[in-house]
DNA sequence: TTTATATTTCAATAAGTTTTGAAAGTTCAA
DNA sequence: TTGAACTTTCAAAACTTATTGAAATATAAA
């Protein structure tokens, strides 16, 4: 296979992958080019690598850098801005762990928090059933959340490695 | 806050946290709002509480049960199906994690094995790059995978209890 | 059977999301 | 300052995905 029909895949099934987990196909097209690229990319060679318009390019690359996981980066002597994706995997997973949990399942742990709140006649099976689900759901989220939080304070591989060790 | 209120405040915040994963936001309020339920639903009482169509409620209740999270009922004396959730949210995440990575997660493991036949000129640094990102990416996925893996296969709470033990 | 009830399918349509491209804004060398 | 090079914005258009609802199909009681 030649390198740029494997680049071309690579793009296509990062994208689709992305897409399933409802991020924006061309964002995670861009971060994909940015992994495989030695080099910083400009806008302009984004633009012609994905053939994408100039606006969009714009406005999934700034997406990336508010992930963290994609930055600027100023060559001296150019006027052009170029961008590079961060290389190391575990780091990537990291990053985008920590904004979906703070962006996503932080506002329902609020919500869940209030809906305790339910005014309610313990004997009647709607409150009982409606104040079980949510306490478990509660519970199964605080745990998840302890352990994504390990997982992000961790920034390093010890805690992989030893898990992997656990659960064998 | 009233029963009705809080139901309605579930229903809606799960089915955005669902959309925002790539999960069709009608699948996710139908599972709220089985999860919910004291009793087993009929496809109207879905119909009713969610104000959809019979043909939205029938499709999204059948990707529910593809999903091993709702199953049919059938009641003794009734003709109409009902329909239950699975209300272990363990069990629940589980379902949801085998499920996606079967269908999303393991396509991609295999365009990456491809991908590595590259042809290459080690010295070419399009290439070296190129065989760096996606042996890095196979890397991680496979730990991912195992970790999955374990956390599927343990149907129970030793592997969070014993992980919760490692990461303190 | 026949009839009444329930479920499934799917083409048309509605709703939602992404992309474009031109105009406005910014920056910097001359 | 000025103007060329570059970046950002955003309304309109293109595209994608979800939903409806009526017709087709299935099922069970009479």
């Amino acid at each position: 296979m030649k390198l740029s029909e494997a680049k071309a895949q690579f793009i296509q099934a990062w994208g689709l992958l992305g897409a399933q987990w409802g991020v924006n196909r061309t964002m995670a097209q861009i971060h994909a080019l940015l992994l495989i690229a030695p080099d910083p990319l400009s806008a302009e060679e984004i633009m012609e690598a994905l053939d994408i318009s100039r606006g969009n390019a714009n406005m999934n690359v700034r997406e990336l850098m508010n992930w963290g996981i994609v930055e600027k980066i100023l060559v001296p002597g150019e006027r052009k801005e170029f961008f590079t994706a961060e290389k190391d995997i575990w780091k990537v997973g990291i990053a985008i762990a920590r904004e979906r949990k703070k962006r996503e399942l932080d506002p329902v742990l609020k919500v869940l928090l209030q809906l305790n709140k339910v005014e309610g006649d313990q004997k009647d099976k709607h409150v009982k059933a409606f104040r079980e689900t949510i306490q478990n759901i509660q519970k199964f989220a605080n745990q998840t959340d302890a352990a994504l939080n390990a997982f992000i304070k961790s920034e390093e591989n010890w805690f992989y490695s030893t898990l992997l060790k656990v659960i064998r």
